[in-house]
DNA sequence: CTAGTTACTAGACACCGCCTAGTCTCTCGT
DNA sequence: ACGAGAGACTAGGCGGTGTCTAGTAACTAG
């Protein structure tokens, strides 16, 4: 059943990333380390070296997984087909902050790639989260249903107030509960007809 | 003349966060070394210890700092007795996001202090820069110049929302003349009059 | 069957934060 | 005036980390 243990065994590369993962959910970003891992991962301290050039490699990967995710989450939460505007862009927003504030290290490690220094694969995964997020309200933009007149500049503008509060909020200087009075703000600044759905 | 370099300069503690703050700007936080503060000092490796227990300590002394100059430098942009409402709240905005990308490193290590564990001091410097903020422009949200209903919400969503153009742009994801672009669309989201005041 | 590539082990190096002991200097109470 | 104590700094050591290198075992291709 177990595969030899000793050499081969295969997916030691998904193996670090979920530990990494693990590991980044209940820390901070320099918790991680590459001889931990192996440790956790019952190899060699060298081992992650075959997989992994840096330890900035597999940061690089974490992020490009976070991206990937990020992007899932929230084009799962903006394709309900029913629903009022306001409650699906509600929807994608909290389905950000969300993501962003259970998984802070992570979105700090995802944002953190300093200038245009990141790998061409960590950079098409944030460009996927951000197209994605873009085409979602394409029709609504030109409906005229949101407010600004530039709709990429309210789009950007849009996702910027997100990450702001997400940061806000892992920053501790402000409550999740406050955090999602933030997000109906930015819902109700953004839209037209800002009035929250639920209400 | 120049003091006794043996023991007791004196001023070993500012020279250290002067360093500090000098390699912050050009580099990570996890690019400083109390090892290489002490050597750019000229002072042993063990040196820093009697001004800060621990490295967590150095990078709270320079949170506090930062939040300091911080709120000194959107207090200046606030001040102008002259100039329109719009043109006051650019200014602050301004003055906020440029400070947050030229500092991105101090930014992110101050905003990186996990949960309530942060020092008194530093949460100390955080508040008076979050209370200058928000007494600026009291005056005008009772006037009714200022959007959203609750006022500590949109002062706190205006917050938020330009520490996520800050973050976007020091994380490349866009250029800093779009950063100014959607610094203004802030204003103009924010305000019931936003046109902007410059054109 | 052999040659080469890949995944891993094991050891070393330099650096780091932290701790401890020792030394020097300044200050303060008597 | 002088001795005690506190503070600032030096020097050394410990464990941990990332990275590099050499060696080994397994799979794969010719």
């Amino acid at each position: 059943m177990t595969p030899p243990p000793f050499h081969h065994h295969g997916n030691l590369r998904a193996v670090l990333l979920d530990a990494a993962e693990r590991t980044l959910r209940e820390g901070t970003v320099d918790d991680l380390s590459l001889r931990d891992l192996a440790r956790q991962a019952g190899v060699s301290h060298g081992a992650p070296r075959s997989h992994f050039i840096d330890r900035q490699a597999l940061l690089d990967a974490l992020a490009e997984r976070g991206f990937a995710r990020l992007a899932d989450a929230v084009a799962e939460a903006g394709a309900a087909p029913a629903g009022t505007l306001v409650a699906r862009v509600h929807a994608v927003a909290t389905a950000y902050v969300d993501f962003a504030v259970s998984d802070a290290a992570l979105m700090e490690l995802m944002f953190s790639t300093k200038g245009a220094g990141a790998p061409p694969a960590v950079q098409a995964a944030a460009a996927r989260l951000f197209s994605a997020f873009g085409a979602m309200f394409d029709a609504d933009f030109r409906a005229g249903h949101f407010r600004g007149t530039d709709p990429e500049r309210t789009k950007l503008f849009f996702v910027a107030a997100l990450q702001g509060i997400a940061a806000l909020i892992t920053s501790g200087r402000v409550s999740p509960g406050q955090g999602g009075e933030l997000v109906e703000e930015a819902v109700a600044l953004v839209l037209v007809d800002g009035a929250p759905g639920g209400s």
